[in-house]
DNA sequence: AGCGTGCGCTTAACGGTGTTAAGTTGTCAA
DNA sequence: TTGACAACTTAACACCGTTAAGCGCACGCT
């Protein structure tokens, strides 16, 4: 049922997401739903956490497109592949960025991960709460990223995939760039930039933070 | 009147915004609120314009605490204090992330700032594309950060007022510790480097991202 | 002075929402 | 056969965003 009101979020995003229709999908009443749940927090808390188990599931295995061997990896490259795990996945779902960020995870399926990404930094030198602050802020970044992309491509799927007719049409680069390029051009150019490829734009973040960690807690950075 | 419904904000959260509430506080009938504005979607995107222009505003006139004169300041330093700004504004209305994530600008207010710090960059000898790297992951990462702190604590206000009862109980950290802390003994501990000192946090990510941004885009790093 | 225009609001109502209370069916154990 | 319990239905509640229609009042114009 979880199942089902995920599938159905990909149709209807969050706004349309009512527990009639959620309850019409599985043909049923919709106060049939409050036997399963408290309230519809706890479903969409429920989602949330559905969602992170189907990535740390695929991505423990080891299995599936481009998830490597995680501890056998340098840390930069453990980094580097869990934010762009957790952004596909978040990706796949409408309003995925908004779902996650928006609820509590109900039950331990974070630990699993988050014990392995932190265990790869330590097993690399890092103290814990450098190794801490190295994962908070990807992961901080990952998901403001998500959430912005999100609002510019609501359509759910993986990015590469995203056509250019699915954008909203509110993010019209010409239109903008005509209306603050005279005053403010560095501003107006800035659009394409952001705007143009957001996965270059991803990956270029991410680098930057890898980088950084590098530079300032990384073992041997004199940070 | 969207001053109104930013103070009530802070009273009753976002999800008890509601058009009937905010209009007993004008002490009018819901329905006039119309004649302002087409739709509720509408009036949070005025909400968040406000918001933030009235941090560009405190922050390009170079007065209040702690905002230095941007263009005098080193890129470090203008990246720095932006975003620091930007998070207080934001932590100083209840939902202030969310509102803001949601949204878009109904004007062009966010140019004239978004203009001043990419110049900051490329005087500094960045390309134009760099400096929007640079701005794009701190900007992402602040608003990740915020999110996830007002999830914490609900409470708006400067943040180091923050009372620690003002905790959402759900986020118990002594609780948490219990439970995965055989299992997942460094995911049990994170929590305290997560959630102990989120100014320091926020601070930490924010410098790994500087010094990120110095290694691999700054002129002459060779990134 | 009288009249029309339109701003800013009111009242009434619509369809839809999450949620609750109470009653109904089906199934399986003792 | 009875009873318990899971899984559901029906009915209703208070509230939501939103629309339609109309009311009063200030203003400019002739």
């Amino acid at each position: 049922m979880v199942d089902t009101a995920l599938r159905l979020l990909n149709d209807v995003g969050l706004d349309g997401l009512t527990l009639r229709r959620i309850a019409k999908e599985l043909n049923v009443q919709a106060p049939a739903l409050y036997w399963h749940f408290r309230n519809k927090q706890e479903l969409l808390d429920e989602m949330a956490t559905e969602m992170f188990r189907r990535m740390s599931e695929r991505f423990m295995a080891g299995e599936g497109d481009g998830a490597p061997d995680l501890l056998g990896a340098t840390w930069q490259d453990a980094l580097h592949v869990t934010c762009s795990a957790l952004r596909r996945e978040l990706l796949g779902h409408r309003d995925g960025g908004k779902v996650f960020s928006g609820t509590r995870m109900t039950d331990q399926s974070y630990a699993a991960p988050l014990d392995a990404i932190l265990h790869r930094f330590t097993d690399a030198g890092f103290t814990l709460p450098d190794a801490v602050h190295a994962w908070w802020t990807a992961y901080n970044y990952t998901i403001g990223v998500v959430i912005e992309e999100q609002s510019v491509y609501p359509e759910p799927g993986a990015p590469e995939q995203r056509r250019p007719e699915s954008r909203d049409p509110a993010y019209d680069l010409d239109d903008r760039e005509r209306r603050i390029g005279a005053t403010y051009p560095l501003a107006a150019r800035a659009g394409r930039v952001f705007f143009g490829d957001l996965d270059d734009g991803f990956d270029k973040g991410l680098r930057i933070i890898v980088a950084g960690v590098a530079a300032t807690l990384a073992p041997g950075a004199g940070g």
